[in-house]
DNA sequence: GGAGCAATCTTATCAATGTCAAGATACTTG
DNA sequence: CAAGTATCTTGACATTGATAAGATTGCTCC
């Protein structure tokens, strides 16, 4: 299986294709965007020809099904370390902050892992289990904010609840629909969207 | 311009083909997908030849833009129905879930509406305006809300909020993301996770 | 009402892309 | 070293977005 083999000449084929070609498509695909991303442009990048990856691939919904699933590996990975080194206090917010950094970095695979290429029948298991190993994460880090067991009703609302609110902000800035409130620092953003959330509850609370 | 104009014969052209076009991506867009929306599935639905919509419609990307751009100010009226319907109290909560059932109704619109088919260079006017327009009528509900002017900066900092929750918890429920928790009652569900987040700032608030 | 004109629609046609089939080459295993 | 398997290539096809040039309609102006 994964025996290293010699490389081969020079003319023919590489060999080890497979992260090759998901590394062509990674770069690729932030320079020209997540529809735009062809697979005979990754096999050319990559120097081998336009079929040759559909011997490690089914198609290319696999092919970016997997860089999908890479993506969010990394975020739950991000999420983690910007969690664990957070100044005891605020580490939910540093989650947060970590979030949008990585859709900040890397915005043509964000819209990849939300995009509309993957549905029930389109999904991929790479795909499916990093996802929700994604959310177990921020699980976790819910859990552990609320001093709770992972698996509490409370947690679960709560967990949805972060999600929800961190990725519908990262989409919007990803997006471009915040005009003018983005670009300085993001923390401050963050705060002061949370402020204004924190406020809204308040308000509906007291019409209660 | 506007002028009604005899129906043609039976083999050539149609005449005012532009909103038949519209109407017919509009429901093969739910049919099919964002991502599968061809311009010659569009025209053939209407009975029209490959290439006629180029007359209408500068290409694909203008097509589909003013759908999104019909997605965004059908959603602004549902906002502002559920928000004037409301009963006193949680007019807001009204909102949310107008916007919800919106999308839950219109899946494949909502995805083409926060797609990646529009960024900077490949924004078209129709839609940046309607976008515009929805986001207007946010904040208005915000500030009716908080009982402020519409350009406060209390009243900003909630839209953005808002929306951001919003947004993401019906693109997390569109995407499938939320396993198991949706189906049911989405008055329920969102009240759930809106209590969730209240929790979750409140214990951010005494960490602090 | 008819000539001319502009708008509208159609028929080729092309390039790019995803995908399959069949053959060529390298690697592995007996 | 022979045979088989994995890997890669060439060739080809259908679909799609898009352009160019020609046909048809309706409108305008005399």
């Amino acid at each position: 299986m994964a025996k290293p083999a010699k490389r081969a000449r020079d003319t023919y084929h590489v060999g080890n294709l497979a992260p090759q070609l998901l590394a062509a498509a990674r770069t690729l695909l932030e320079e020209v965007g997540p529809t735009k991303l062809s697979l005979r442009a990754v096999s050319e990048r990559v120097g081998v020809s336009a079929t040759a990856a559909y011997h490690h691939f089914q198609n290319r919904n696999e092919l970016i099904g997997q860089l999908a699933a890479q993506g969010f590996s990394e975020l739950a990975r991000a999420l983690q370390h910007a969690y664990n080194d957070g100044s005891g206090l605020d580490k939910l917010r540093a989650g947060s902050l970590a979030y949008l950094h990585f859709a900040r970095s890397n915005p043509a695979l964000y819209q990849l892992m939300f995009g509309p290429e993957f549905t029930e029948q389109t999904m991929i298991p790479a795909l499916q289990r990093e996802r929700l190993a994604a959310f177990g994460e921020l699980k976790r880090m819910v859990a552990d904010t609320l001093g709770q067991g992972p698996d509490s009703s409370d947690v679960r609302k709560a967990s949805v609840a972060a999600w929800s609110y961190t990725h519908g902000l990262t989409s919007l800035v990803i997006h471009g629909l915040l005009p003018g409130s983005v670009e300085s620092s993001d923390a401050h953003f963050v705060d002061r969207t949370i402020e204004g959330f924190a406020a809204l509850v308040k308000q509906l609370r007291r019409n209660h």
